[in-house]
DNA sequence: CTGAAAGCGCTAACAA
DNA sequence: TTGTTAGCGCTTTCAG
């Protein structure tokens, strides 16, 4: 183990990182050299049929490729990477990892991204814009083939365009990038709160409240103002409350609003968290759902239906979401041979209204 | 935009990666040379500063520091990683990310590996062992810093040992690695698993049915050892219903279970999906809980006391591990110098019993 | 304690 | 179509 090698590291004071004990040549990953010369050719055959450059002749290649299989060479992505070239990896910026939704799509993500034997580098923004265009900028630093982003800049943050105008790829989802001129899959939350709302109507319901926080988020001022478009359409008054974003504040506003004359009689939560607090705070004030109050949700979550009642929502997959956003990226990194005519892609995806208990029978 | 390059540009047909288009040297970050002629040193001495050497009189230190800051150097993570340097970046392998609990670990790495300026790379096995094996390999290919893994491999599957022994800085959390000398924090399921027994038998239940699924997974033995060693120190028969991996299973076991004469009259659920399907299963079926059937689960969850009744778990802090073990990971990195006198740390937290309403009053 | 030179594995540029 | 050469930015080695 200790070889005279130790003699130096005792030297060293690298608290910073280490290395390992230095291979021999015959221990370390073949390089482009070692195939070049068993299949008889220079190294730069090699690297042109490693890139799928088109000028090799069949026979050449294939010698090649048998010399790349017989030492199981892998390209090594330190190497490429200095050369200015971008590596099997791509980044992915969410708010929060730990929110079921975007954890899915994580998951989604990375699953799709390994098949195309791409690895996946995970960044949370905390909901900060600093934290975000920081490390978007590392990422972009690294070399990574492309990012996924989803953006919690102000519509005015242009910081990101940068990236994207030096040709790193970027794919926004859930919500748009600041800037536009992006790749963009996102999901058509104005026409889902209308349906939401719509059902709510359609219950009979006239005084409806809105309930939600961080107004100022894409998907939530969509979201609310899907809501106020159907209530206009319909001759109604929509009601808001939009600073409901822990358990605390949701229980004092279900207090001090259910003695009122002309208390709503209907809630349109804007998010799964909202939907928790509300069902909790109803519960606990012996409010029955949806005899005294009903409830529908958007963002369907895992126990949506095993909650008392079941909760009616607005369904958003996130798979789909991520499916696409990923797909989108892959090809954008795949066909990059074209910058010049880059036209931005947009997808909008549909929701879906899970009827369930809390609006009342159907 | 198209300048002379793209001439070359169009003979090239690289579909699977593309280049930045080639910086002039003012535009690209700054090299170590250039901190080096700005201090009036040579590149070995900023090499040597940027790398905590101790050699290093203060006060060429401090010059060297002046020039990065004027330049905004940021280390080349290519170049280094060339030489076999390690580079600031962390590896991550979960079963599945888009579970609540790995989920929250990953944000809670992300997020302590980031004020650490180091990144994340994260991977799903989906539980299948040459998946993790491959991923953990393609990073350590990669030069990361470690890698911290909740390991899908049986037992007796020693293959990531090799990463270890090449000097491979690994922490294992949540369950154990096989092959034993590495670094581990896991969460004492089997005493979380007899508390949760205890509580039960404390409401005089004298039948009790564990159920689970995956009983090779290491956390779900460890719970239900727990579980039938407490049964049998108080003299109790425990029985078992370890193949409920989905909603029909439990449905159909919860239909032919009820009307046995000898059923059991509280459930250990072993898991917080398996607490979720009986919690649907028993309420379809209108068994009231806890007055026909008392269920405690291990795992809580975010809404578990939501749930009609609020369930009774065990609870395990996903964020408490993750903070130990990425601790743990970064202090070795930090300390490798001394590879040789390794001796594997094991930390083992504790659970905490939540009690609600779903194994009736206390 | 500091510096000059060599070279990690790869690819752009140029030559044949 | 293929080969040769020169470096990317860094760290190791070895010489001051």
């Amino acid at each position: 183990m200790a070889d005279n090698r130790s003699l130096t590291l005792k030297v060293r004071h690298d608290v910073s990182y280490h290395r390992l004990p230095m291979k021999k040549r015959e221990d370390r990953a073949p390089t482009i050299r070692e195939v070049a010369r068993l299949a008889n050719v220079g190294v730069m055959t090699v690297s042109r049929a490693l890139n799928s450059h088109l000028s090799l002749r069949p026979a050449t290649r294939s010698r090649v490729e048998g010399a790349i299989a017989k030492l199981g060479y892998q390209q090594n992505e330190a190497a490429r990477m200095m050369r200015g070239r971008r590596t099997k990896t791509i980044g992915l910026i969410v708010p929060d990892l730990s929110d079921q939704f975007f954890a899915t799509c994580a998951h989604t993500v990375q699953q799709i991204a390994r098949e195309q034997r791409f690895m996946t580098l995970v960044a949370s923004s905390d909901r900060d814009p600093g934290l975000e265009v920081e490390q978007a900028r590392l990422m972009s630093n690294r070399m990574l083939a492309g990012l996924l982003i989803v953006s919690s800049l102000r519509a005015d943050d242009h910081r990101l365009q940068s990236l994207r105008d030096a040709g790193f790829s970027i794919v926004a989802f859930d919500r748009p990038l600041a800037g536009g001129n992006t790749d963009t899959v996102l999901v058509d939350n104005r026409a889902g709160a209308k349906e939401a709302t719509q059902h709510l109507i359609d219950h009979g319901h006239r005084r409806i409240t809105c309930v939600g926080y961080d107004e100022d988020v894409y998907t939530v001022s969509e979201r609310l103002a899907g809501f106020k478009s159907e209530m206009m359409s319909h001759g109604l008054k929509p009601q808001t409350k939009l600073d409901m974003g822990n358990l605390e504040a949701t229980r004092s506003w279900v207090k001090e609003t259910m003695p009122l004359k002309d208390r709503p009689t209907a809630i349109f939560s804007l998010n799964h968290r909202t939907s928790g607090f509300l069902l909790r705070a109803l519960f606990e004030q012996q409010v029955q759902i949806p005899k005294r109050m009903a409830l529908i949700g958007f963002d369907d979550f895992e126990l949506a239906d095993l909650m008392f009642p079941a909760l009616t929502t607005v369904s958003q997959s996130p798979v789909e979401l991520a499916r696409r956003s990923i797909d989108l990226l892959l090809e954008r990194i795949r066909g990059m041979q074209s910058t010049a005519s880059f036209e931005p892609i947009k997808i909008v995806l549909g929701t879906r209204l899970i009827v369930r208990a809390s609006c009342g029978p159907h």
